[in-house]
DNA sequence: GTCTATAAATAGATAGAC
DNA sequence: GTCTATCTATTTATAGAC
């Protein structure tokens, strides 16, 4: 009885998951009541107590997930070949393509930051420690290339990882200056990917002239 | 009867603003209970609406309150004489001194960015929006002073503000993943605000050598 | 696998005494 | 200004029938 369709349905187990991430992103874990959950997968409640063990279990279910696509999005940027400054320009249009792809990640991204990263587990701590070693190695190479600067990866992460979730995430408030007409002129900002990769090469640019920075 | 001392004591509408501005950076709007404030401020609940309408009110009068004090030294950094590159160190001092000194504004700013700035009145917004022009006037000092190549104030804006928040809400987890022993070398990154000065001084550098940046 | 019923706690908010 | 009492709705979670 229960054998779903694999194209537009959903399983039980899959629309728990799908509405669960919604909602978790929308008004973040303490906020969100499971019995919402179950109404919006049209699922009875004790079904996502049967599929995961309690309401922390589906959470963590759905960090991994969405953890998960992203690193995978990340590390496909740098497997591709090509010179270090155009996968360093794939790196940053996946990252940003990401956050925009999949609206759910930045939202409970920014609410576990918030809350102190109180629901990570050590797989989710895990799975974000392998961000930074793409960029050592994005790095490396365009060191390699003699295009690049020594650099810490982990400061570039966080400058890219920081401004991009701002900069997706700001785009409700940025409308609502711009439709109330309270800044002149409008607070539109460059295109995200754009104006980041503009920073990361000024940042990473090796000089052409090998001048001290202070004299 | 209820006169307050100024110096240590609270009057009961001060105690209740700081026991709200903490529950709510910790816990978020949705999940803070008016209950549990008034508990903490060891005050009656019905107290609360009695100064403050109800539960948005009194979340935005603590909203109202941490942005003006970020405004505030912001300011005051910017105001203080000295060369561009001075002030621009004494800007990014205050922006990290400032979420270092009251946590409470970091969290309430991330959890407003992924409510989609659910609860910014016009008030709220029109104080952000004094910021960007702070960074415009040190960006044309720095122009005047030929030290400082163009720059998109907004877009100075994003990169310090995201990596800030990012950065400083960061420890905790940084704090775990080095106590648990994940990441070698440990996840400890550079000083927050020596790296985004770093930062800010190689972007904003006015070149030597005068080349037209797209030709 | 899926359901109903229910427990036990807590939510935001108000009325009205003092 | 400060309090108690209370209304109504909702919370996480479980027991147990089907």
């Amino acid at each position: 009885m229960p054998r779903p369709k694999k194209g537009v349905n959903l399983d039980t187990r899959g629309r728990i998951l799908r509405a669960a991430t919604d909602l978790f992103a929308r008004q973040g874990y303490d906020a969100t009541g499971v019995e919402r959950i179950a109404g919006r997968a049209r699922v009875n409640k004790a079904l996502i107590y049967y599929y995961f063990r309690n309401k922390l279990g589906l959470y963590q279910h759905v960090l991994h997930a969405a953890l998960a696509g992203l690193v995978a999005r990340l590390e496909a940027t740098v497997g591709r070949p090509g010179s270090a400054d155009a996968r360093l320009a794939l790196y940053v249009d996946g990252l940003v393509g990401y956050l925009d792809d999949q609206p759910q990640l930045a939202p409970i991204m920014l609410r576990e930051l918030a809350d102190g990263g109180r629901h990570l587990d050590v797989a989710a701590l895990e799975q974000m420690l392998q961000i930074p070693p793409l960029l050592a190695r994005l790095i490396a190479q365009g060191r390699a290339e003699k295009v690049f600067a020594a650099y810490d990866p982990l400061m570039l992460h966080f400058l890219l990882m920081g401004t991009s979730l701002l900069m997706t995430s700001n785009m409700p408030i940025r409308r609502r200056v711009r439709q109330l007409g309270l800044a002149q002129p409008p607070v539109d900002g460059p295109a995200t990917t754009q104006a980041l990769l503009g920073v990361v090469r000024r940042l990473l640019r090796k000089d052409h002239v090998d001048v001290p920075i202070d004299r």
